[in-house]
DNA sequence: GCGATTCGTAAAGATTCTGTTGCGATACGC
DNA sequence: GCGTATCGCAACAGAATCTTTACGAATCGC
């Protein structure tokens, strides 16, 4: 039923009934949002949330029975993007999916990005520096790629903190320094560039080009 | 309630009672995220959600006793990005925002203004006179921004000093005088210009064109 | 003209933020 | 089970920013 509502709004829809299937339909098939249930056989709902976060950063919304408020706090924080009791109205679903879409153009998509002397590829997990290939933490990889995504913009703290470490973090810049200094380390190699600025008060800047140190 | 969970959780709050408290503080405050009743006293949360898409692409999170399809429909199509039932679980509703959060630094909006010499971009922090980078602490740049984007008018004292510094500075113009200065001694560089005009008793007026000093 | 208020500038003091280091806890692979 | 890599956290010196104060110059009302 749900299926047919979708594609009668001229979505291109594709329906899964076990997690193989659905690892495998993602992979071929790059979708731009999932609808899963919290109840799938062999794997929790909880479970693909996290297993997409890792790949892509589609919006994920999740349907279920249960109107437990753990269960909801436990799959939103696993990186669902909506949470939709059961039962509900379809004219609301396709609002929801209206409203998370809208925001998709937006979402850079998770291809390798190239920029300055930087090459990052979210896929892999794999950096490079003008060539040359830097091993990064996954906390660090988050970092960069987030840099990378806003380059010469300046991330607040608060931005940098909430998407990296969650919103319960926001308040620890000292997290922040840390991974700074490491990354810019690691980032520096022999040239004597400055990837990463301070913008004090606010937050920091990354020049994938890099500025005379 | 709300106010005092959300607080717990080391965000920054603050409450606001009708429509046109809301955009001031809206305006003066630029939040991250907007969470309103459908019900408010003179425009309803629908209209707000449009009043806000206008400017910003803030998350929005729509509060309401009203469970009808309709009702959920319309709010998310007029820019709500989630619409909550009440009655409803304060985890919930802060997991909800966490999600909504986890985005923000997919949405670094605010587009640079250009007018005259000047060339403002608070995405990036950054501020060209003339082609002439210039670097601003934070409190200079709030500043600036207000100015550029309110050329050739004049702001009275207590809009700059409520902008800047908060409402409860507005009785302070020493901060204003020692900030101006610095603002007129950081942006005039060679050329022989005055960007920034002394209105007497009133204010100050920028010209991002500049006049023969 | 004269007093009162405001404005411009400089500098010192206080505050907050930043970069760095180190250590223990935890998770992971072998 | 053990070693390694990563993460969370605290402490510190140093830097950048903000606040406050002071004083002469300019402006306004009378």
């Amino acid at each position: 039923m749900l299926r047919a509502s979708l594609s009668a709004q001229r979505y291109d829809v594709r329906t899964v009934n076990d997690p193989e299937e659905a690892v495998r339909v993602f992979e071929d098939w790059n979708p731009d949002l999932v609808i899963t249930d919290l109840m799938m056989p062999g794997m929790s709902g909880v479970e693909i949330c996290r297993a997409i976060r890792r790949q892509a950063s589609i919006p994920i919304l999740v349907l279920s029975v249960r109107d437990q408020e753990h269960t909801k706090v436990e799959a939103l924080d696993a990186g669902a993007d909506d949470y939709v009791t059961k039962p509900f109205s379809i004219q609301e679903l396709l609002a929801r999916v209206r409203a998370h879409l809208r925001r998709a153009p937006e979402r850079v998509g998770d291809s390798a990005i190239q920029v300055g002397d930087f090459l990052v590829d979210p896929a892999a997990h794999s950096v490079a520096v003008a060539g040359r290939p830097v091993h990064l933490t996954p906390k660090e990889f988050d970092l960069l790629l987030l840099f990378a995504r806003n380059a010469g913009k300046v991330l607040t703290h608060r931005v940098l903190l909430t998407a990296v470490w969650g919103a319960q973090s926001a308040q620890q810049p000292e997290y922040l320094r840390v991974f700074i200094g490491q990354l810019r380390k690691k980032l520096q190699g022999d040239a004597h560039k400055e990837y990463i600025q301070t913008e004090p008060w606010v937050g920091y800047r990354f020049l994938p080009e890099g500025a005379a140190a």
